[in-house]
DNA sequence: ACTGAAATTTAGGTAAGCATAACTTTCGGA
DNA sequence: TCCGAAAGTTATGCTTACCTAAATTTCAGT
């Protein structure tokens, strides 16, 4: 009994600092102190003495007032953790009846528990899925996550066509919103119009029914779409 | 994102503290910190501290030097916890293709991590099974637990014929041991002769085949058997 | 009844992770 | 260039849960 010690050998801490600090370093700039207290709900200073911890055991470049970056280990084991929180989350969906909504949160505790053995154990019981339900990827056993070449819908223009690829949002209200719309992966729509100064755009589903909604830009930054070409053309 | 708290309000910690007070109470007497500390891998001045801890938050009662017992609260939170390993185990055993000698170590972690939707969800998925693959029972959800009236091994006399219940031991080489026996829940032997003085015990397997084997008494203290008759009857 | 070994608790200490309050650094705008 | 707000860090303290060493209590055997 006890031995309650995490599989991976890092803290349930750890693990989210580093999915976070990997998160908010996608777009190549180092994750700020902040950003990482708002996303964690945690306040700044336990960060500031989080990040030297986590730089003394090498997982974290850390310039004090200047960001954090991933290193190499840190990177790897970032991967890691979103590996097994996305598989996580596509098994619970696909073989447990969770609702697309509501995955995440148990995922988020899961995934410090659950060993390498069975997030594989999952994955051959899923059929080595490339994506989770939400549409994100599934990041490979030895780290390599494809990036599909997806645009977030504020940045397609009126009379695209377009196919909706990932929704990338944790807020269940929301997820549980555009659930309603039918506004999951897969589902093809064209952008139809736009209102200018971030307002809101108007779609219409592909197919007989042709549905038209009007989504709000802050819940269009959020859905990442693969452009299938010009409605007109 | 973070929110790690456990799904039941209580740490790994208790919840693991909690199981090992029911087990050793079983036998009707209050729980010995040296037998905690021992279970536990922890040394016994933790122990006392962490039964403080416990008796304050009202889980247990704590009579200094003579032992500890749950309260009813605390009771219910053990068996909660139980049933969630059970329910864990077996799910992974059936559902995952995990061998059944190496499902203990997984579902001590992932006990501490599962909703109790998510638990609900397996025993669904299992068809409301009624014990898991050691044989042990599985508590209900509210809360109670058959005990099927079965003996250990080292309690049954010649000539006896038994039916194999449940195998209470968590040591992963025993239990592949006994597996490769063939000594699963559910067979069924007859008890052939028994050494004195704690001796070996000699069984022979009903059926065809009527494989024999020789059974040490520690290895035969954690067999639990339905006597089913005399096979000389 | 007493005594000594075993069991248990108390005393004091460490590490992880959080918090608040106070200080320091950075950086844009006058 | 300098100044002040914002961001970040340091200082300090808390809780949980562990440790070792030193006291204390219990109880069996005389």
């Amino acid at each position: 009994m006890s031995l309650t010690a995490q599989p991976s050998g890092l803290t349930p801490s750890t693990e989210d600092y580093l999915k976070t600090i990997y998160r908010l370093g996608l777009d190549g700039s180092p994750a700020q102190t902040s950003a990482i207290a708002e996303s964690l709900s945690i306040a700044p200073p336990s960060v500031s003495g989080m990040l030297k911890r986590l730089s003394e055991t090498g997982l974290v470049e850390h310039v004090p007032y200047h960001g954090v970056t991933l290193t190499r280990v840190g990177h790897h084991a970032a991967i890691h953790v979103i590996r097994r929180h996305r598989v996580l989350e596509t098994y619970l969906a696909t073989k447990l009846g969770y609702d697309w909504d509501s995955v995440h949160e148990e995922a988020e505790r899961l995934e410090h528990a659950a060993s390498d053995e069975l997030i594989e154990r999952m994955v051959m019981a899923l059929g080595n899925p490339q994506y989770h339900p939400h549409g994100a990827p599934i990041p490979t056993k030895d780290g390599r996550m494809e990036t599909p070449e997806c645009v977030p819908l504020t940045d397609i223009a009126v009379g695209e066509l377009v196919e909706l690829r990932m929704v990338s949002d944790k807020n269940p209200e929301r997820l549980r919103y555009l659930s309603s719309l039918e506004l999951k992966p897969g589902i093809s729509f064209e952008v139809m119009s736009r209102q200018p100064f971030r307002g809101p755009i108007n779609i219409r589903f592909v197919g007989s029914a042709g549905q038209e909604h009007v989504i709000g830009y802050e819940l269009a930054r959020s859905l990442f779409c693969d452009v299938l070409g010009n409605a007109a053309g």
